[in-house]
RNA sequence: GGCUCCGUAGCUCAACUGGAUAGAGCACCUGCCUUCUAAGCAGGCGGUUGCAGGUUCGACUCCUGCCGGAGUCGCCA
């Protein structure tokens, strides 16, 4: 149920009677929002602005010709004019208060839930991180984001595979190869001295050669057996973290699979055959030459014709395929599965890499299917505002399992979401595990668990209280301001959730529960000062009852929105009080 | 030097993808808190959205050029 958008298809209709030769485009620009300032009403249209060119009159003049087919729809009982050309809506508070049932009936799994997306198939790619060591708190903030994106985008009603992409092929993992080579003999007792350059220093890498030894014993000699023991016990230990955090991927997917499979070839067979591939030599780089920079013909993917800066090259100066034509076989293969709609979540240092792969998959699908890669930025970790750095390359960096031992999944996942993707997010260890308002998680658990207080007590008071009873409860006496805001801020959650869906935003989810505990934080300390605004007042079941369903929808709302989050709400603050102690 | 992302209150960040008077929290100031519910509450202060142009009914948002920060720049992934 999205009441903003019940309206706005009343008002298409409206507009298509009033003017008849409007082209879909122009109607699907005209908006249904709830304005800024309450002042206004409950909702806001620009219909007569869009309107205004194509009907050849002054928006203010459009909007005359609009009031009072506006003024005939359900539940309307104000349409006003206001500033260049808007139309301010206002409707009867019971529009609104239908929405406490439907939170009750569809509950913390189903509220907010689209259509939006009309199953299309989408792929969404996170973590993807090499199985080459631990994960760490950067692959955290992407796997957090990756995860939550997806799930807002199956709320909204598309049809998501969640996929991790395994880089088991490529220089890399000969590099890990190497190291844990050298890590079992060490193993069997050999001096290996310092870790030479070239090698991966990090001392978990022991761990692997143990496991090893175990397994094979001293037998080394068979290359190809210690990189596939690697990986998978690395993969593993990823995928361990990845659970405990509770990001889950449908499947896992390996570049050396696809390699093998020959897919670079047929991907760039069918480039091949659209005439985007050819063999010519790229200009240096503007501005400063590399020192080995020489000039020579190679082969190259057209990538200038959808948008790329240069060509980009296919292969390597020994013959083998680039980085960037094995992805475009990655992409292809995503392609051929029948996602129309592909998702990328990569470090922000990919951000060059954006439009050769946008414009790769553009050209192999001959514009079916699109590519989105949301960039996810760095990740801050500080204590009481002192920095903690961390560098992969040191070995020294700070792992994905070292900040779930400190804070726990919830905080992380949460913390991670109140930034945009792109922004740099600074996480103190100290600030988002402190118990009070200023603290994002805390505040929003603190709400939900307020609420399931009062429903303790409400049920101690009326009896079992089951949310299919509470959702036909009358909301008659539901009528001060306080409620009705937070009745409308509920209404609002379905919208929330499109929008963040096609704008592949979960932050917004996060900073929508803030809201809503904000409003319900509010709500609860006027009954500190004015006693008629407690939930529950003492002879008075009818009001007592309304209020309790009002209580009991912004839990659910609540539950709801941290359920995209991939946080689960907690019913009482104490066992975090004793954890913390 | 080219490209990408970013620049919003003293600080950390939002702003519904072009909408109305740019919003929260922290900090600061004023008042309240011997509790049906204070791990606080109510209010106040705070802005030429880096700068300069442009597009239009309307710009934090889109375009151009500067300034500043981060990332990246054929044979790493």
């Amino acid at each position: 149920m999205n009441i903003f958008k019940t309206i706005q298809q009343d008002i298409h209709k409206l507009v298509h009677r009033v003017f008849p030769s409007v082209t879909d485009a122009t109607l699907a620009r005209i908006s249904v929002e709830p304005p800024r300032d309450a002042t206004h009403g409950d909702m806001a249209t620009n219909a007569a602005m869009i309107l205004s060119k194509e009907a050849g009159k002054p928006p203010r003049a459009v909007a005359e010709m609009l009031v009072a087919g506006l003024a005939e729809i359900p539940g309307v009982t104000r349409v006003d004019i206001a500033g260049p050309g808007f139309i301010n809506i206002a409707l009867k508070p019971d529009a609104f208060k239908l929405i406490v049932p439907h939170v009750l009936e569809s509950g913390p799994k189903h509220f907010g839930d689209s259509d939006l997306g009309g199953k299309t198939p989408v792929n969404v790619e996170y973590v993807s991180a090499n199985p080459t060591g631990p994960l760490t708190v950067g692959h955290a903030r992407g796997a957090i984001f990756g995860d939550a994106t997806a799930n807002l985008m199956a709320k909204a009603g598309f049809a998501v595979n969640r996929e991790y992409y395994i880089n088991d092929a490529g220089r890399q993992v000969e590099v890990l190869t190497d190291s844990v080579t050298l890590r079992i003999r060490e193993a069997l007792g050999e001096n290996i001295g310092e870790i030479p350059a070239g090698h991966y220093p990090g001392e978990y890498l022991k761990d692997v050669a143990k496991a090893y030894v175990e397994k094979h014993g001293s037998d080394f000699s068979d290359r190809a057996q210690v990189r596939a023991f690697a990986i998978a016990f690395l993969l593993n230990e990823i995928k361990i973290d990845l659970g405990e955090m509770g990001v889950v991927h449908d499947e896992f997917v390996s570049e050396a699979k696809i390699l093998g499979d020959g897919e670079v070839e047929s991907a760039l067979e069918a480039l091949t055959s659209q005439g985007l591939i050819y063999q010519g030599v790229l200009e240096p780089p503007k501005g400063k030459l590399p020192d080995d920079w020489e000039e020579r013909e190679q082969t190259l993917f057209k990538s200038t014709q959808f948008g790329d800066d240069v060509d980009r090259p296919l292969k390597k100066s020994d013959g083998s395929s680039t980085y960037f034509a094995n992805d475009i076989a990655h992409f292809f293969h995503q392609y051929k599965k029948g996602y129309k709609k592909l998702v990328c979540v990569v470090g922000a240092d990919h951000g060059g890499y954006v439009k050769r792969a946008k414009s790769a998959v553009k050209a192999m699908s001959a514009g079916a299917a699109e590519l989105d890669m949301p960039l996810v930025a760095i990740v801050h970790v500080t204590e009481n505002g002192n920095p903690v750095r961390m560098s992969k390359r040191a070995g020294t960096f700070i792992t994905l399992r070292d900040m779930l031992e400190r804070v726990g999944a919830g905080v992380m996942r949460f913390i991670m979401l109140t930034r945009d993707a792109g922004q740099t997010l600074e996480f103190d260890y100290a600030r988002v595990t402190e118990q009070s308002k200023d603290n994002p998680y805390f505040y929003v658990q603190y709400a939900h668990a307020r609420c399931c207080s009062v429903m303790k007590h409400a049920v101690a008071m009326f009896g079992d209280l089951p949310d299919d009873m509470l959702a036909k409860t009358s909301l008659a006496s539901l009528e001060r301001p306080e409620e009705m805001a937070l009745v409308k801020l509920i209404a609002t959650f379905p919208r929330v959730v499109e929008q963040a869906a096609v704008a592949e935003e979960p932050h917004r989810i996060a900073y929508f529960a803030q809201d809503v505990a904000s409003a319900f934080h509010a709500w609860w300390n006027k009954g500190r000062d004015d006693g008629t605004l407690r939930f529950l007042i003492e002879g008075n079941k009818d009001l007592s009852m309304a209020r309790i369903a009002l209580v009991r929808s912004v839990a659910v709302t609540i539950a709801a929105a941290l359920n995209v989050i991939g946080v689960p709400p907690l019913q009482e603050l104490r066992s975090e009080v004793e954890i913390a102690a």
